[in-house]
RNA sequence: GCCAGCGUAGCUCAGCUGGUAGAGCAACUGAUUUGUAAUCAGUGGGCCGGGGGUUCGAGUCCCUCCGCUGGCUCCA
């Protein structure tokens, strides 16, 4: 007799010991077809899993995370049992389930895209096939012996802890594994193989490069079309192919990885900087601009030449060397020491729009979301203690501000000390407390990532959420107890005494050239009218009408849009589809009848035409849509 | 940096097993003077990413460099 609790506290008795599939039979044969595993005791076993004695389970069924986890693991071990038919000669490695599907690393000779419908034909016989998957419970000695012939199994087994190993079986397939898994491989139906690439045994460049195999597997084919069709949409908004087709910017081999603004990326720039001056003044910010370039005794006290010297491009100027900066902080540093400060100064919200330089690998650049120059949207915070939580829970607040004005979503990370670290242990406790108490009092939840904070202190991330629901980490809000120390900065306090001012990095933007590719992707191109790089596309009939037209524009530039004239010769329904194709957001066709009644046509970019609109009318309308910053279309009255 | 794939006209791409480069769009010229998503015709345009090699002959094969794209511990 064995009685079994389930979540909503229900407790049911079993003869015997029933297996998860029995307990959900219990409950009707249809919830049991959907079950995949179950988790028993708080830890998730195979479905068929004898339960021997009382517990508390939970099935698990498809509509579950975990379910699409165990599935895709499944998955994963289908997979490589297709290869291991194609390809005897492959020695497996690790297979893990990840966010978006599975891989399974495999040491093989390589193979391309072009060897998937092969491998995807053998995955099918599989899944036909319905294998049941069975765990095998086996001593480590018995599973060194099995594995005697493969290397990498070899090497796991030895780091694994004495005991108990476990297999899992499907027809002539036998994998080291801890599972769970689904019953059989009949539940594998919707699998696709995605890409392949090169991995290193152990992410270890002296070792194997192994093939990663990637796929994605769902429960329904219709979640799998669904997940195709995402991943289309996602390369349409490509940022670099909307950028190439909009004129926003390239890239040359003469600076790799370091974006050129054409005009029209200029004016978005623009923009988004225009807005992020009103927010910040408004925040009681002020701003500042350093060098570029400092020299190596500033990046010895900084730390950063021992710390990132890898990452900085570095000169010798007349038998000095410098370093071109890859952060702001220590010309912002050098700011606050160039006069005294009372402790009436404080806090001293100091901003800058600042140019930095990395080294990244050539492997990692990738349009502007990975770049070796970009701008960041910085600013130092210079306090007293007792200002921490205000002037985090200011940033936190301006950062909720900034990001709803472009419809985006966010979540909140505290990183804590990394191994690699500059400061005492008072210190970045004292700052990592600080971080959490603002957090506490600003209410949203947040998530903690041990040991990820930069090496000068504890850091908050704020991740991004677009229109897809991809997140980007964009924000990051970092306090710093080790800078003021090493350039001595100081504040006179009440007592009159000299006292350690506490600082905050910030950057909302985070990298200016990322966000704004994140902002191409967001939008898909169709910019808010208030930071479209042409507002409006002027389109003449006939040429008649091409010198009215111009004065037309001309008060528009008066007015401080962005207009662009179509005077060519040609069609106007031509104009009008390179103007919908361009995205304009505002298309203002200009006949006899608009010259002679001085009104305006206007087509908004969702192809509805407003006839007789005053050109007052218009730019009220228009002027007032942009103040307010809206991400929808603007309405225009007669 | 490493692995794989890729690099042909401004853009998107074709060019079989090596035989001396082609299309559509764009640009330019002419005709058309257009009322809400492509008017017609003609013309020009290419160190086939750079360098080296094999060959009678290289866009095509080999080497090398540069660049681009994807990936490079979510660990049985």
């Amino acid at each position: 007799m064995v009685n079994i609790t389930f979540p909503d506290g229900n407790i049911k008795a079993f003869e015997n010991a029933p297996t998860g599939l029995d307990v959900a039979r219990g409950i009707s044969e249809g919830f049991a077809r959907n079950c995949v595993a179950m988790e028993l005791d708080q830890t998730l076993v195979d479905l068929n899993r004898e339960i021997t004695r009382d517990a508390r389970v939970r099935l698990v069924t498809t509509k579950d995370a975990e379910g699409l986890e165990v599935l895709r693991h499944s998955a994963a071990h289908v997979m490589a049992q297709a290869i291991l038919r194609l390809y005897p000669e492959a020695k497996l490695t690790i297979g893990p389930a990840v966010e978006e599907g599975f891989y399974y690393d495999i040491d093989m000779d390589p193979v391309s895209e072009e060897d998937f419908p092969k491998i995807e034909e053998e995955i099918k016989k599989i899944i036909r096939a319905k294998l049941p998957i069975r765990r095998r419970e086996v001593s480590k000695a018995q599973a060194l012996e099995f594995y005697r012939d493969e290397p990498y199994k070899l090497e796991m087994l030895s780091q694994m802890e004495d005991g108990t190993i476990s297999f899992y079986e499907q027809g002539e397939f036998t994998d080291l594994c801890r599972g769970p898994h689904v019953p059989h491989t009949g539940f594998v139906k919707a699998i696709k193989l995605v890409k392949v690439s090169g991995a290193y045994w152990r992410a270890d460049p002296t070792r194997a490069q192994l093939q990663r195999i990637y796929g994605t597997a769902f429960f329904t084919q219709q979640e799998l079309e669904a997940y195709l069709t995402f991943v289309e949409e996602a390369k349409k908004r490509n940022h670099r192919k909307i950028g190439q087709a909009l004129d926003l910017f390239s890239f040359h081999d003469e600076a790799a990885g370091m974006p050129f603004f054409h005009p029209k990326g200029m004016e978005i720039w623009n923009a988004l900087l225009e807005y992020w001056r009103l927010e910040h003044r408004a925040a009681g910010y002020v701003e500042t601009k350093t060098p570029i370039m400092l020299n190596r005794a500033l990046w010895e006290k900084s730390g950063h030449w021992d710390n990132y010297r890898e990452n900085m491009y570095t000169s010798v100027i007349d038998d000095t060397e410098y370093a071109i900066k890859p952060m702001n902080c220590p010309g912002g540093m050098l700011v606050y020491g160039s006069k005294p400060h009372s402790y009436k100064d404080l806090p001293l919200r100091a901003a800058e729009i600042g140019l930095v330089h990395r080294h990244e690998l050539s492997g990692v650049l990738s349009g502007l979301f990975r770049v070796r120059a970009f701008h960041q949207d910085d600013a130092h915070i210079f306090m007293t203690p007792d200002q921490i939580q205000d002037e985090i829970l200011g940033v936190l607040h301006l950062v909720e501000r900034i990001y709803s004005t472009f419809g985006l979503g966010f979540h909140l990370e505290l990183s804590t000390r990394p191994e690699k670290s500059i400061g005492t242990d008072a210190q970045w406790e004292h700052a990592t407390n600080g971080l959490k108490s603002a957090l506490d009092v600003y209410g949203r939840e947040y998530k903690i990532n041990e040991g990820d904070g930069a090496f000068y202190g504890p850091k908050i991330d704020v991740h991004i959420k677009d229109a897809l629901g991809r997140t980007w980490q964009c924000g990051t809000v970092q306090l710093d107890m080790a800078l003021p120390e090493r350039f001595n900065l100081t504040y006179i306090g009440k007592d009159n005494e000299k006292h350690r001012p506490l600082m905050i990095h910030r950057v909302i933007y985070g990298s200016i050239e990322r966000f704004l590719g994140i902002l191409i992707e967001h939008f898909a191109g169709k910019f808010p009218l208030w930071m479209a790089p042409v507002q409006a596309a002027i389109l003449p009939i006939n040429d008649d009408l091409v010198p009215y037209a111009q004065q037309v524009k001309a008060d528009f530039d008066q007015a401080g849009l962005c207009t662009e004239i179509d005077s060519r010769t040609e069609s106007l329904n031509r104009k009008i589809r390179e103007a919908q194709l361009n995205y304009v957001p505002l298309i203002l066709t200009i006949g006899g009848k608009e010259k002679e009644s001085g009104t305006l046509a206007v087509r908004t970019l969702d192809g509805k035409i407003k006839y007789g609109v005053t050109h007052e009318t218009f730019l009220d309308t228009v002027q007032a849509h942009i103040h307010r910053r809206e991400l929808s279309l603007p309405i225009f009255q007669d």
